[in-house]
DNA sequence: TTGGAATGTCAACAACACTGACGTATTATT
DNA sequence: AATAATACGTCAGTGTTGTTGACATTCCAA
């Protein structure tokens, strides 16, 4: 029942892969990503904000200066969803919203001092299992870890990925 | 800004971890997820179900008569939310909930046929594309995913993460 | 028999996503 | 100059998933 689907496949020179090694990868991404998040969450729920208050500090931090339509492509949620989040931030002073110069229909987004503190203590908070974790694994399983994650995105939604990692580095 | 926080560190032989490298890797685990969710999400909308019941019928499908404090404890979530999604799952016929004969007041939890059909589409769907990543990324790097992400779990989710591994495999 | 554990249910609420519609600048196109 | 398209914001409604709190029931065990 967990054996026997794809030996042909072997021959071709594919991994062979049983169900119980996806099944086990599945299990694996479902309860890390509970790891992941539950330190930011921590910080969030003491100051009644969520994941997404999360998310839109950590890419305008990597961002500076984005537009709202790059950060909803980015996010893939919808403009709706993005204003809610967006402007409890920028009622709280921790994100500025300037009009653009070249097109004026754009709004910039920035974080302001208070903006960045919070991010970098999310950050950190995050970083800081993050780095154990890849300490706990060493550097082989880091490079593997990437590769897999990165195999697994949609190829638009990578793009996004390669797009932060790759340009507009400050 | 990047750089220069942990060189004395690395002289105790600990793994060097730029900000940069940590960033991304979270970056990673962000677009990673939504892919990793989006195959079985677009069968779950046509059903108008959600994650919850996929996570429900993942865990019962993996061990079959699970009591619903058990389910609860691996979910991570209140038996108010759990007992939301359990009962549609179980009007629709999905789910059986028996009374525990050792003890009448547990309930035990099975897939019924249209269940496991549902659970194992939604399982293909995952798995084609964690075949797909696997594959891509190659068995050192398979095995670096999952020991980085067993590292990323919190000590309490990664005991039901072995026990699901170890334990009950029939 | 009393206390506690397991389960279930009701109600209220909040975060976060969605759709659809509408308005307002601003820019681009014709 | 008129029209279309873009970027953004907002209002209203809906759905899923999570949370508390309160309360009833059933059953086990001391």
């Amino acid at each position: 029942m967990t054996q026997g689907q794809s030996r042909s496949e072997n021959t071709r020179g594919l991994l062979f892969l049983t169900d119980e090694q996806l099944r086990k990868g599945i299990e694996a991404m479902f309860f890390a990503y509970r790891g992941f998040t539950a330190d930011p969450d921590r910080i969030l729920a003491e100051k009644s904000y969520g994941r997404a208050h999360h998310r839109a500090l950590h890419f305008i931090h990597r961002s500076p200066g984005t537009t709202v339509n790059n950060l909803l492509a980015t996010l893939g949620v919808t403009k709706q969803s993005l204003n809610r989040v967006l402007r409890t931030l920028i009622e709280d002073g921790l994100v500025l919203n300037e009009v653009g110069i070249r097109d004026k229909r754009e709004r910039h987004l920035t974080l302001t001092d208070a903006g960045a503190d919070l991010e970098s203590a999310l950050s950190n908070a995050q970083s800081d299992r993050m780095r154990s974790a890849y300490r706990q694994a060493g550097a082989d399983a880091v490079y593997g870890f990437c590769t897999v994650l990165e195999a697994m995105m949609d190829p638009e939604l990578k793009e996004h990925y390669e797009h932060l990692t790759g340009g507009e580095q400050q």
